[in-house]
DNA sequence: AGTGGTCCAATGGTCCAACCAATTCCTGCA
DNA sequence: TGCAGGAATTGGTTGGACCATTGGACCACT
């Protein structure tokens, strides 16, 4: 007798289905993020469930980023909310700064190869002017304010993410985007970070305007190095002054 | 004058104590995963705070993953916990039709191939020999049970990315893992899905036990190409049949 | 008109005391 | 000895209460 053919009824699924009703009420209002949504009252009133129960739910959405709570305000929508969505926690325990970078680094080294191989296979011409434009722009930024570009450059590799064809690429590499600013900001760390990286925009950008995949992937893992590289040099120069 | 040198004070943090406080308390049992930690009634006597508030921060750690609660019989730790954690909720709007199929085998592809590379690179004897063991325990499971193997399969690769030294290709592999399995378990798809990547389990042991990290990766994309074109497959039998 | 002060209703945060539902364990019967 | 059945335990839910913060309305004074 097959027992998967009997899942368990679901008698408790309260605050999951309170999650489901919250999605279809978006959806159904077309809440843009920043919108305020219902009072928790009026949530657990209208859905027949305690204000409890109520702020469980929220409270696993306020986890995940999508609703932020104001005491004395309301709940506002954070991102958007679709029925099928896959959360994935990411934690990275463990470990000082530098092994954590290094690990967002190996993830983003893999994606970044795949995404301009991708990018060079599947660009249209209208892509690749587009991705020109982002490259012209980045470079005149680097040029004017000597290497501070990190906005322009981000603009110039999330257009090569969208025209991989696939949004997944730009999501996950924007989180470990973030990660790594997270710890990037703060002053210490090498004053030229960044600057070797600079040509192997131009020649990533080439090698997909030639529609070669192979040749994009190289030069994506070229610039990745020089990025690894910053980073270790500046753990020798952090470990030199003996901080952590 | 600078307006960011007036950073907003904080005045209630209750749970964010909570969870701090628990952080502490791991650590000082030494708590290992699997093990199960107080009961929300003593957390709550113990801290001094409701047992609502202890359940707000245990509700935040489970959406992180960290902790899996089980009614009538207990929390349980599920993950390493350590004071300076980073956790970054990612959340990817993926449907269930076949193009968001093939956009997780992509990101797939790129991760395990640097996995199995990183792997080649990194492993220790010891861990040469428990991946050879756990491949050994998947080819029995396939040949006995006619291809049926997956269990022992995802344990086969999940040792590669352990080894790898970065638990984030674990973690994100595993997410894309569980959401092609939510579409593919049903019983509409190719009959003999896997057989064809059978093989190349072997042969990416091969590479990496001979420290052949280029080898690894090439064996990877292989395996990844069988699944590719199984799904591909499926996709046109579904589509001869008039389903979507 | 603008500035600051006070008040008040709305809203999220916390607390309490129950009860429900699933699990675990142990007791007593066969 | 084995096992059926009933506590005891534990997370899940409820309803109601109060606190802290917010933001707007209103007002007095300049």
């Amino acid at each position: 007798m097959d027992q998967n053919s009997l899942p368990p009824i679901q008698t408790t699924a309260r605050d999951d289905a309170v999650l489901k009703a919250l999605v279809g009420f978006v959806r159904a209002e077309a809440l843009q993020p920043g919108e305020r949504l219902p009072t928790e009252r009026i949530l657990a009133e209208r859905l027949k469930v305690s204000r409890n129960t109520v702020r469980e739910a929220l409270t696993r959405w306020e986890g995940l980023g999508l609703v932020e709570r104001r005491q004395g305000s309301g709940t506002y929508l954070k991102a958007a909310v679709s029925p099928d969505m896959l959360h994935l926690p990411l934690t990275l325990a463990g470990g000082n700064d530098f092994t954590s970078l290094m690990q967002t680094l190996e993830i983003r080294r893999a994606l970044e190869a795949e995404a301009a191989a991708l990018c060079a296979e599947r660009a249209s011409v209208a892509d690749i002017t587009e991705i020109e434009r982002k490259l012209d722009i980045m470079e005149q930024a680097f040029r004017t304010r000597d290497g501070m570009s990190s906005e322009e450059d981000w603009e110039f590799h999330q257009a090569i993410y969208r025209v991989s064809g696939n949004p997944l690429f730009e999501q996950i590499i924007a989180a470990m985007h973030e990660l790594f600013h997270r710890f990037w900001e703060h002053p210490l760390g090498v004053r030229d970070f960044g600057h070797a990286s600079f040509p192997y925009h131009r020649t990533i950008y080439e090698r997909i305007a030639a529609r070669d995949p192979q040749g994009a992937r190289d030069e994506a893992l070229k610039l990745i190095a020089t990025v690894e590289d910053d980073l270790k040099r500046g753990a020798a120069k952090l470990k030199f002054l003996g901080q952590t």
